[in-house]
DNA sequence: TTATTTCTTTAGTGGTCACTATAAAAATCC
DNA sequence: GGATTTTTATAGTGACCACTAAAGAAATAA
């Protein structure tokens, strides 16, 4: 919108397509079928524009994929950050991020998480998408490990709760679930782990 | 060794290589690469075998993998099996699982778990991959159900426990551990998650 | 209007993909 | 030894891969 209204006095020939738009589509398609398992035609017939569009815009396969990680990321990141704003406790906030999860995987055909499925495929942290994919990791793990942090200050997790075995532990669960919901398609099994994940991590922050 | 014995009095000409040793570069190849990840020029160079007797002795790079699939899978379940007849408490069998992922995933350069790795790519059940890997995932989880129901029958897990709920949950555990085996490469990231997971199952199949 | 700039479309590039036709090599059978 | 059988190695197949050179199209600047 903005952008669009700021570039409109540009010289040259103006673009045919709305770039967030194309992000749009470009993060459907490698949602579906993966960082490799998505060609430059898919993408391009996706995003209804020609490869040197796509090259100019994008620089390359990945430097667009890489794009589409951030733009995949920030909503979770806003929502995050904004539950444990608005949350009180330690336990209604993680309740929300369970169920943040669970009604991600099971609403629609879930797809799992971007992140987590490519992790599968580009786990070298030599290269610029392995690098990205850690890093986003563990500001996630960060983010958990610091409210239960703050949970202990505030009295509502137990002191000798180790804080980083358990946000690891919250990790492992999410990433647990998204595997589920894109490899078995069951919304029964990933609200069963989710809620269960849920009911043993109120146990063991007050113990 | 037996095969080759037997086979000793074939007619034409005597094969260059053995079958067991191939399916094991194979699989290391796929479990470092993947289905997509690894080329046939790969497979060949690491087998130490020609394209045209990978064809002729496997059939197609599909047929390969799934018959990788399965003896990537045999001494899991073998070992699964093993555990749950000669340990008694459901307890002790469940830890005994939980110690078998993490030794597993901590010792050497884990590449994770084949199975796990190609469900993300691998998740249309309409094809032969996604079929085996579906049914593999599904022989795992009934696995542990059916033991879980042995423990309420033997009085060691609590009546109102939830067997099919609780065994998902453990699958996704497992699996969660995989992705970070892989992901992250921290061999803490995965012992705190197995350790914290079996530690909530302790707890869980006492309420 | 003309020149300049920027994006578009067309039409490819060499490289790699999974896979195979062909024929030589190495064994047994008669 | 010669015929048969099976596996081998050589050398390719068309299809698709990520990516781009070249020229046309659409805007502004003069």
């Amino acid at each position: 919108m903005t952008t669009k209204e700021i570039k409109k006095k540009c010289k040259g020939r103006p673009k045919c397509f709305d770039r967030q738009e194309a992000l749009e589509k470009a993060k459907a398609m490698f949602c579906l079928y993966g960082y490799q398992g998505t060609s430059i035609a898919q993408l391009t017939n996706a995003m209804g524009i020609k490869p040197p569009s796509l090259y100019g815009e994008f620089g390359d396969k990945e430097k667009l994929f890489i794009e589409v990680l951030d733009y995949y990321y920030a909503p979770y990141k806003e929502e995050v950050s904004r539950i444990f704003k608005e949350t009180d406790s330690t336990e209604a906030a993680f309740k929300a991020i369970f169920d943040l999860a669970k009604s991600f995987h099971t609403q629609g055909i879930s797809a799992g998480c971007l992140i987590v499925n490519s992790s599968i495929n580009s786990y070298d942290e030599d290269t610029l998408i392995g690098a990205k994919l850690k890093a986003l990791h563990d500001e996630n793990e960060s983010t958990l490990y610091q409210r239960l942090e703050q949970g202990k200050n505030d009295g509502d997790v137990a002191a000798d709760v180790d804080a980083k075995r358990l946000s690891r532990y919250v990790s492992g669960i999410l990433a647990g679930a998204a595997i589920i919901a894109r490899g078995q398609k069951s919304t029964d099994a990933v609200t069963d782990l989710l809620e269960q994940g849920f009911e043993s991590f109120q146990i063991l922050i007050k113990a």
